[in-house]
DNA sequence: TGGAGATGTCATCGC
DNA sequence: ATGCGATGACATCTC
């Protein structure tokens, strides 16, 4: 059994005697019991929440679009990797479908902490003064119980994240909202006037969410005999394990909670109560839970935040996905540069392109002219055939074959049949019904309206020749023909909106990969909040521990004091107070309650 | 037949 | 100045 010692100092007037007193702590075993006790809990709680956690994820309808995506993908990649997002999605998805939509996070009302046997486990050995233990200082610095506190947090921690629930804002907001009824404030509620008796479980009288009061020292239970009115006196540590029947109760209300909190808690009590130990506790644990009100309330974590921060700032938003979007820019980027590199052989192949082009035929130029005219006045009728529409196809594979490279641009479902057939078919009577000629009709369905007008203009070259070419070699691809003016604004408009149309496509795709990444990141902000709640919780419950575990012992402390005529000292009159040193002062409770309205004052002014 | 989604096109802006 | 990509807006088509 370890022991801890702490100084004390009895203050009365203007003098300090220093003294010892050495207890064991059973208690401390105690309470890691009860912290185990609590863990597993809490284990039970978040497991009952996942399984909560049921439905409602429908509203991103990930299995929808990755749906879609696959469709897409089989239509046009093939083996791309495409969809290494929707995967990820489908995972996610997987992984997230487990909602709460009916309930928030419970935790139970009552907490297991038998703190009654912290009394009965202390043995009233050691009344030595000179055996100095340390009483309170080891405990509240943490040697030895906040490291397993924080041990078997870290164990916690690490099963909320392998569960990587997530959990409905609904359950989070019926966190923060915290109803009358719910298990937060009512378990941290207690009725102001009642007298706790140590015998009873000190966890009845839990601490709630550091707004509810103590009110441990009802006048009727404080008719200690008051010690004598001398000055002065030394302490006699006490062998007495009269704890129970001396101090029943014992003002702790501000020992345990900020002062600022416990406006209501003092009148049954007498004056007001000090905070003796509460800036040792509330000071470093209060704040952190504070900056993670604000964190939660913010709606980010700031490790989230900055990788949010890292993604946006990589590119102008739009293409912030672009390092794994599946094709937002592979398709141009992979267009353009395949047809670069395919540049010099589609230059040197340009007269074969076109043979073959022309071997479909052309009609006269008055037609074609005419053709024009029309188009450009009425605007183009639909073309029915549209078994390739281009989306993402790279143009220049097409060119390899080249009586395809028609279906790679093949966005002629606005121009008229009529108009096609009036305009690229020969007369009737000159038409032999052959399956060259069939062949021939179906091709001319599969082209553009770029493509038919390049045709009908006599467009020495083909259309994805026009678009992919670099600039340089597209103007000497120029150079190299005879072009009317009419045929070089007509190859010129070709260019720049077949350009534009794959840069609408990419448009799109990135827009769509925008919108999905966004919806996923809100998913994890959810994810996060959710967690962070879980945090939050699990500190105001590791902090109520602690503020019991302080209380016990300061009811302890306290109770083994003896004046010099061996009563213990009045609740009511005195009290103990943690220095910042590690000591503990007896001082009188007017002094108390002094430092306890100046600590009072400085969280207002810094939150100011 | 009207609505939603897909696609092409134009206009415009910025690099 | 020019080319080009990005994108909003609109038109058209398909389902």
């Amino acid at each position: 059994m370890r022991g801890v010692s702490c100084f004390l100092f009895l203050i009365r007037g203007d003098a300090v005697l220093p003294f010892s007193l050495s207890v064991t702590l059973a208690n401390i075993l105690t309470l890691k019991t009860c912290v185990t006790l609590d863990d597993i809990d809490l284990i039970d709680i978040l497991w009952r929440q996942d399984i909560d956690l049921g439905a409602g994820r429908e509203v991103f309808d990930y299995s929808h679009r990755q749906k879609e995506q696959d469709v897409d993908k089989e239509l046009q990649d093939g083996g791309e990797r495409e969809d290494t997002w929707a995967g990820e999605g489908a995972e996610a998805l997987a992984r997230d479908l487990l909602v709460d939509g009916e309930t928030g996070e419970s935790f139970p009302a009552q907490f297991p902490a038998d703190v009654s046997s912290i009394t009965e486990a202390v043995p009233s050995e050691s009344e030595s003064p000179t055996l100095q233990n340390s009483l309170l200082s080891p405990l509240l610095t943490g040697t030895e119980s906040p490291f397993d506190l924080e041990q078997q947090w870290q164990d916690l921690m690490s099963i909320m994240e392998m569960q990587a629930m997530e959990v409905n804002t609904s359950a989070s907001e019926i966190l923060y909202s915290a109803p009358p009824g719910d298990p937060l404030s009512t378990n941290y509620s207690l009725a102001p006037n009642t007298p706790i008796n140590q015998n009873v479980s000190l966890h009845q009288a839990s601490l709630g969410g550091c707004s509810q009061d103590f009110s441990l020292f009802s006048p009727e239970v404080e008719s200690i005999p008051v010690a004598s009115s001398s000055t002065l006196l030394p302490l006699v540590p006490s062998n007495s394990t009269s704890l129970n029947s001396t101090f029943g109760s014992t003002n702790l209300a501000g020992l345990f909670f900020p002062s600022q909190l416990n406006g209501t808690a003092n009148d049954t009590s007498g004056p007001e109560l000090p905070d003796p130990l509460g800036g040792l506790l509330d000071e470093a644990m209060l704040d952190e839970i504070s900056l993670m009100d604000l964190a939660i309330e913010e709606g980010f974590n700031p490790v989230q935040a900055s990788q949010l921060e890292e993604e946006f700032d990589s590119d102008s938003g739009l293409s912030l996905d672009s390092s794994h979007s599946p094709s937002s820019l592979s398709s141009s980027e992979g267009s353009s540069s395949s047809s670069s590199s395919s540049s010099s052989s589609a230059s040197s192949s340009a007269s074969s392109s076109f043979s073959e082009e022309g071997a479909v035929g052309y009609s006269s130029d008055s037609e074609t002219l005419d053709l024009e005219e029309a188009e450009g006045a009425v605007g183009y009728q639909p073309e029915y055939s549209k078994f390739c529409r281009m989306s993402y196809q790279d143009p220049s594979q097409l060119s390899c074959l080249p009586y395809l490279e028609h279906v790679g641009h093949n966005h002629t479902y606005n121009m008229a049949p009529s108009a096609l057939d009036s305009a690229d078919l020969p007369p009737p009577s000159t038409l032999k019904k052959g399956s060259k000629e069939k062949q021939a009709d179906f091709l001319d369905k599969q082209m553009s309206r770029d493509e038919h007008r390049a045709r009908a203009m006599k467009i020495p070259f083909t259309n994805d020749k026009i678009i992919n070419l670099p600039v340089e070699e597209f103007n000497e691809l120029l150079s190299k023909y005879q072009l009317s003016e009419a045929q070089l604004s007509l190859i010129r408009d070709i260019r720049r909106r077949g350009k534009n149309k794959m840069a609408a496509q990419n448009c799109r795709k990135r827009k769509l990969d925008t919108i999905l990444n966004l919806e996923r990141d809100v998913e994890d902000l959810q994810r996060d909040k959710a967690r962070l709640l879980r945090e939050k919780v699990e500190f105001l419950r590791s902090l109520r521990q602690m503020k019991q575990k302080v209380q016990s012992l300061y009811q302890e402390v306290f109770g083994r004091l003896r004046d010099e005529n061996g009563r213990p000292y009045s609740p009511s009159q005195y009290a103990l107070q943690y220095a910042g040193d590690g000591s503990v002062l007896l001082i009188p409770r007017t002094m108390a309650d002094q430092q306890a309205r100046r600590q009072e004052r400085k969280p207002k002014d810094r939150r100011k």
